[in-house]
RNA sequence: GGGGCCGUGGGGUAGCUUGGUAUCCUACCAGCUUGGGGUGUUGGUAACUUGAGUUCAAAUCUCAACGGCCCCA
């Protein structure tokens, strides 16, 4: 690669490109091509996500890509947040259709009028079904892959419940389940609590998961957000109790996106190019053959080869004879693999590989005996790495501050106490620059407000993407 | 909504002021060479966003359209 990290926003386009993530050239602003590599890896993402909510009674469901007018034209705050970035369709060749049609900009509106008829009964509770998808929004700001852009790739739970109490518990499981998620993709993050004005369209509130990319800018990589019957009194969902009333249901969501890939690779990667955690990586290990004059290398790091497949791990052999080792230890440095096996002659006769970790460290010598639990140890090391790595980075760029001016250009996540006020927020916005993420989940300490001195609780505050 | 900048092979660029043969790097194709940390070499493919105008002649000057980027509200 030719940029360094700390030129982020480089940085971030030139391995998006060069490591074969997305063709950003396709002629539609903020719709770009996912390339080979760059899905793999989106797909290993999604698979880690269903791997965690399928075992948790959720149904995978795939609801059409448009929505009517009608379905969108409750009277009703969720409607109104997205009026601006709809994508409308109005012609059916050379028809003007008598109903308009949206791209679906967030499947609410498609999704509860079948729930409205799915659920009769508090038998039918609790309802939980999830879809991973693409959404649409007309974005008229700058884009970027994978972190602004207008086709999203999107993973959305929905879930309907007999009682607020209990969609309060499916809050906290999500929880639980991004816990998991995050772990697999070594990712560091906080929960905040969205100021009102800022929470999703039509919910009572919303708790995001925010980490921070090497920029300083925060990013968020995951809502889970709290309707209550918001939504279901104005889609009519309503379940009958035992004592023959009909009750209105509550309901929750669950939102996760190709955020997730911007922020593994924003996150994990350095000046040598990505480093995929082994949960997320196409490739968990890549076998370089070194050609040899006496010996034909090429049978011995055959049969390791198919050993590592068997052992169920994601290997690829790499024989081309056009390029020399040294370029192709770059070159799989830079797509972020996190193991290499070098196999020449030295390896071939004293029956053993050399392995390379990503991470850093020096080579090993490993006898072939031991090849498959190797890799697995290590590979298990990488993510631990990643995961001490990427900690380190999220505390040195999330601090505390106690009065705006120390808090000045502050980079990262600022910290500081609020009294959840929009004119205090304001004040910090106009003066720092820094919006606001909201109040902290992980910390219920009163504390003064940076601005006003009133009586508040410590909130988050960055630039964001 | 207001202001500014920019469109040159697949990617990145030089050339534009002062009009005349389009530069370099990279990638790609073929060959030879090399191979334990981005081999070297020879040859090759490949570009002036679109339209109109000025001119003997336009990447270069003028106008417009389209596209992209940045800043401010």
């Amino acid at each position: 690669m030719e940029n360094r990290k700390e030129n982020f926003s480089e940085w971030y386009n030139e391995i998006v490109d060069i490591a074969g993530l997305s063709d950003k050239r396709y002629p539609i602003k903020g719709m770009n091509v996912w390339m080979p590599y760059g899905l793999k890896a989106m797909q290993n993402i999604d698979g880690i996500i269903r791997k965690n909510v399928d075992p948790l009674d959720f149904q995978e469901v795939s609801f059409p890509v448009l929505i009517t007018r009608d379905q969108l034209s409750v009277e009703f705050e969720h409607v109104k947040g997205f009026e601006n970035e709809v994508y409308w369709v109005t012609r059916g060749g050379m028809e003007q259709l008598d109903v308009e049609m949206a791209l679906r900009p967030t499947s609410e509106a498609a999704m509860y009028g079948m729930f409205s008829l799915w659920v009769r009964s508090h038998a039918d509770l609790p309802l939980r079904i999830y879809q991973i998808v693409s959404v649409y929004r007309y974005e008229t700001k700058h884009t970027r892959t994978f972190i602004r852009i207008r086709e999203i790739h999107f993973f959305e739970a929905h879930t309907a419940h007999d009682t607020y109490e209990d969609a309060e518990r499916q809050m906290d499981q999500y929880r639980e389940i991004w816990k998991k998620i995050s772990h697999d993709l070594c990712l560091p993050y906080i929960i905040d609590q969205r100021p009102d004005w800022d929470k999703f369209p039509g919910a009572m509130y919303t708790l995001a998961f925010d980490t921070v990319l090497p920029g300083g800018r925060s990013l968020q990589i995951g809502t889970i957000h709290q309707y209550g019957t918001n939504f279901s009194r104005n889609y009519d969902i309503k379940y009958l109790k035992d004592d023959g009333t009909h009750e209105y249901a509550s309901q929750t969501t669950f939102g996760l996106s190709e955020r997730l890939l911007a922020a593994v690779v924003g996150i994990h990667g350095d000046d040598q190019g990505l480093i995929f955690p082994p949960a997320v990586a196409p490739v968990q290990a890549v076998i370089v053959t070194i050609p040899s004059k006496s010996v034909d290398v090429l049978p011995y790091a055959r049969s390791i080869f198919e050993e590592m497949k068997a052992a169920g791990i994601r290997t690829s052999l790499d024989t081309r004879d056009n390029y020399t080792p040294g370029f192709k230890y770059n070159e799989w440095e830079m797509k972020g693999v996190p193991l290499r096996l070098e196999i020449g002659e030295k390896e071939v006769s004293g029956n053993r590989v050399t392995i390379s970790v990503r991470t850093g460290g020096k080579r090993r010598q490993i006898p072939r005996s031991e090849i498959a639990g190797t890799v697995k140890s290590l590979l298990d090391e990488v993510a631990e790495k990643l995961r001490a790595n990427a900690d380190a980075h999220f505390r040195s760029l999330s601090r505390k501050y106690s009065s705006l001016e120390e808090m000045r250009g502050a980079q990262g996540l600022a910290l500081a106490g609020w009294c959840g006020s929009k004119e205090c927020s304001s004040v910090i916005e106009e003066k720092l620059e820094l919006g606001t993420l909201g109040f902290n989940r992980d910390s219920d300490e009163t504390v003064k407000c940076i601005v006003c001195g009133k009586d508040g609780k410590i909130a988050a505050f960055s630039r964001s993407y």
